[in-house]
DNA sequence: CAACGGATTGCAACCGGTTGCACAGTGTTC
DNA sequence: GAACACTGTGCAACCGGTTGCAATCCGTTG
């Protein structure tokens, strides 16, 4: 077995409370028995068990991070800023893969079985009961890349989607398409719900210009491909707006394998700005997403909540702007 | 404070063992008991507290996975298909960022202090004595897609890079390359180094072919990009085998912007197989690597190690083949 | 009807820490 | 020299479970 308190009391010739309170901050010890006992300790390879101290400080410094999105490549960016901005921050990522599974009770019951502090609901997808549904249980919440909604009862950091819809459809016209068109992502995530509703705002406010919208099955390449390819089929737009980066990332290569020329005859762009948009053979042009800055807002939103989980619900919302690439043409 | 054995011992009124022992598997409680409890946990929503039954049972079910490469899209590959399979076996992953940090030290530390399991090391980049440090602390741990020795004391699962640098380089020859050259990896990666012993050795026995080499700062679109880059200013070669596919599509890109003509005035052969290799806009032929099988193997002998941790180490190792595609002529 | 044996059950100790409280030691003040 | 205020320390209870052991219950058997 590994090495305990008691060892290491019994080593420095104290007791217990004594090495506890040597490796807990502001503890009061005096500096003769802190130096004997992290000797001893040292000499012993000691290392304090972070889940039996849970059990009495009520922390585990332990947070969920629950995503249910492992196919786009966006999310490796995310999960890499998330574990190193927790990990700096010394919590402990505990990863939920929901691979498909829509129904929070499952993860709930065991993030709750595992004590954790709190959770993040990593998704653009999910509806917002999901995210409430651990607030419901006492669980501290944050739910980033979220449905911003007017009166949230759930803290939500990420981008107004709606108003990037918007954007998006500002952009097609001013780039003289006429046609435009919506390629969305699942017509059941959020994201893909509010992006459309901007954009057909817009639309239908411009006078001349007309819109088409359908949707792929997910987020990811095949998906995107698969769409455009039907669009094609039933008679191409102008320009399309697609639901992000990765839906983008294939519609742009199923019209190159049609022949259609980009970005004269079809005009794409997508939103995220994902790293890949930028690799000169893609050069897509869309909306970015700071992606550093929602997640370094959800950490601190995070660790604000471990000191006062009753904290009022708010909506951190970030501005995006139209990144300019190849696949708009010029105005 | 959330519900605990005591309160659903008191309400269905038995001990806090029989409380105890529904919740564990073949414990000895009559059916009677065994209803009543469980009626009084669903009432009170009691989640037992995996953490303080560690304490006993020295079990967390806490799976460390560590990996140091946040940035190459087959890792968003290899993260859900580890969570999925971890998931399944009521495993928990605890994810651990390294980052750049190439001292095992602190996140075994920090790995011991979450009493966790076992850890699997996902890279292919790291020395076999990254892994090792664990071991030799007494935690069970699967070095996936790490470097085999031949004689190894670590539990090793994935391919042999050596082989496969010598199936790219008869691939380059046969297809009628005779100026080869390999744009590896990091040149401090063990697959980078023996991907490039496999390459060079057959090079080296066939008369007629001449072979350069040269590294890039990392597994990643950018490094690939520049090096190749680089290459061409120095005069290129006919094809290259780049150190992973990643490398390859940033290397494609360079050699696209570059105005070479590929897979006619230049060939390029990856490795992995990752997804985007078979985007048609992208379209890499490559070197075939069974992540799946892989990772299937590495939880497998995960959940082996867990009943016994004294296990016998081993080297699994899977064959890779040659995905033809399009940067490659045709023979 | 008493002895017997297996199935249930509760008691109490324990897992590895934390912490309120009482007490001891030290130095200061009048 | 006594009263006082601190600082440090150990005791013991507790966090939420598990488990060895002894006691109890119940149906059988001779």
């Amino acid at each position: 077995m590994a090495i305990t308190l008691k060892d290491v009391a019994l080593r420095a010739g104290v007791s217990r409370s004594a090495v506890s309170r040597t490796f807990t901050e502001g503890a009061s010890v005096s500096e003769g028995t802190r130096k004997k006992v992290k000797k001893a300790a040292e000499e012993l390879g000691y290392r304090p068990n972070a889940l039996a101290s849970s059990l009495t400080t009520g922390r585990t410094k332990l947070i969920g991070l629950v995503s249910d999105n492992f196919r786009n490549p966006i999310f490796l960016e995310v999960f890499d800023l998330f574990t190193r901005g927790l990990q700096e921050r010394g919590l402990r990522p505990l990863l939920v893969n929901l691979s498909g599974q829509k129904d929070p009770a499952q993860s709930l019951q065991m993030l709750q079985t595992y004590s954790v502090d709190a959770v993040i609901v990593a998704s653009s997808t999910l509806p917002p009961s999901f995210a409430e549904a651990f607030r419901d249980a006492g669980v501290p919440v944050v739910n980033s890349f979220g449905r911003h909604t007017t009166n949230p009862n759930v803290h939500v950091v990420g981008i107004d989607n709606v108003e990037c819809g918007r954007m998006a459809a500002r952009a097609l016209i001013d780039h003289g398409y006429r046609k435009v068109a919506f390629l969305g992502g699942p017509v059941e995530a959020t994201s893909t719900q509010d992006r459309f509703a901007g954009f057909r705002e817009v639309i239908r406010a411009t006078p001349g210009v007309s819109q088409t919208h359908s949707y792929a099955a997910q987020y990811s390449f095949e998906a995107g491909y698969a769409e455009m390819q039907n669009c094609i089929a039933n008679g191409p737009a102008e320009a399309y707006f697609c639901g992000d980066d990765v839906l983008s990332v294939g519609a742009l290569s199923a019209a190159k394998a049609a022949g259609l020329g980009v970005p004269d005859q079809l005009g794409i762009i997508g939103l995220n700005d994902m790293e890949m948009a930028g690799w000169n053979n893609i050069s897509l042009t869309t909306i970015h997403q700071p992606i550093r800055q929602i997640i370094a807002s959800s950490i601190e939103l995070v660790t604000a909540m471990l000191n006062d989980s009753t904290r009022y619900p708010e909506a951190r919302l970030f501005p995006c702007h139209i990144v300019e690439r190849g696949t708009l043409r010029r105005t």
